[in-house]
DNA sequence: TTAATAATGAAACACTGTTGCATTTATTCC
DNA sequence: GGAATAAATGCAACAGTGTTTCATTATTAA
């Protein structure tokens, strides 16, 4: 099954979808894309839920529209272009997740990993801090990843 | 090709590598873990040479004492133990160090990642400062990535 | 509408990590 | 030192993750 964007039926499908986020296709213009049916259908996941993503809650999500190996490259185009980021915990998950509009030209990430449930979350507001690095070295970039228990699996399970 | 800890042939090997860092049996001793070829070899090579290290990098080093099923126990193993940690780069890299004895009781990690030789310097003294997280959640482990060029490879690209 | 350019998806592959199970090894206790 | 026991090993087979090539298809600009 192909997916057309410039279909009748993507049309109305597209329509529906951006009643409440009508700024997908802008995005993909503003940074020189081409609007295809994975690109769109990825940015709109992810402002939909608000959260972050792993590529099996996006394949269920996309259903039919999902290809791995369009998904691997649709992936890499909107990390290029800076519109979505990449959280990768050890090698227990990677998630996917919007840049919020002061990532774009921050290098600096803070996200919370809780063990029990897996969810990600982006502590945008939190300010990354300076570290004291080497001589020499040249610091481009910070990622901050704090693990431990979120909202609802620390009530669960309130004393460590 | 079997590894006998235990053998003539490997006492010598032993008795090689320890002449300048005797604490590796006593290591595996202290965390009541058995002392077999593949951790004594895995736990040296750290303290040899000073680096963190990726799996292919251990496996041309340990030559045919090396094998892909032991190496991921004996890792989960020395993990658990808290012997090792492991520094996870996005899905560019997985490397292995070994603990400093201000790591075994405290959770934080802070990392320096070059994009350039994709060498990995574990920031042992700097300290972690504290992140604002939302109400509810409990933070237990706070790993910190730095990137950028290192020493080495500034010098090569002085300019940004 | 058409031409040019880029994205897609199929096949095939390489790398990463895990599980079950029979065999081998390290340790403990004598 | 030697046997009993509990753990580690390594083989086979598998599941997941990510990439490359290439013919086909879709998007965009003119």
């Amino acid at each position: 099954m192909k997916h057309f964007v410039n279909s009748d039926k993507f049309d109305i499908f597209v329509a529906f979808i951006f009643c409440r986020e009508m700024n997908v296709v802008d995005i993909l213009k503003s940074k020189g894309l081409k609007k295809t049916a994975q690109r769109i259908m990825l940015i709109h996941l992810l402002q939909k839920t608000g959260v972050s993503l792993t590529e099996s809650e996006i394949k269920s999500e996309m259903g039919d529209l999902y290809d791995r190996i369009t998904f691997y490259r649709t992936v890499q185009t909107l990390l290029d272009a800076r519109i979505i980021h990449r959280i990768t915990v050890d090698n227990i998950t990677v998630k996917y997740a919007l840049n919020h509009s002061d990532h774009e030209h921050s290098e600096n990430h803070v996200h919370f990993f809780c063990r029990q449930c897996h969810s990600v979350t982006c502590l945008a507001d939190s300010a990354v801090r300076e570290y004291r690095i080497p001589k020499g070295f040249q610091s481009e970039e910070c990622e901050v990843l704090i693990k431990g228990l979120c909202g609802r699996c620390g009530k669960k399970q309130p004393a460590l």
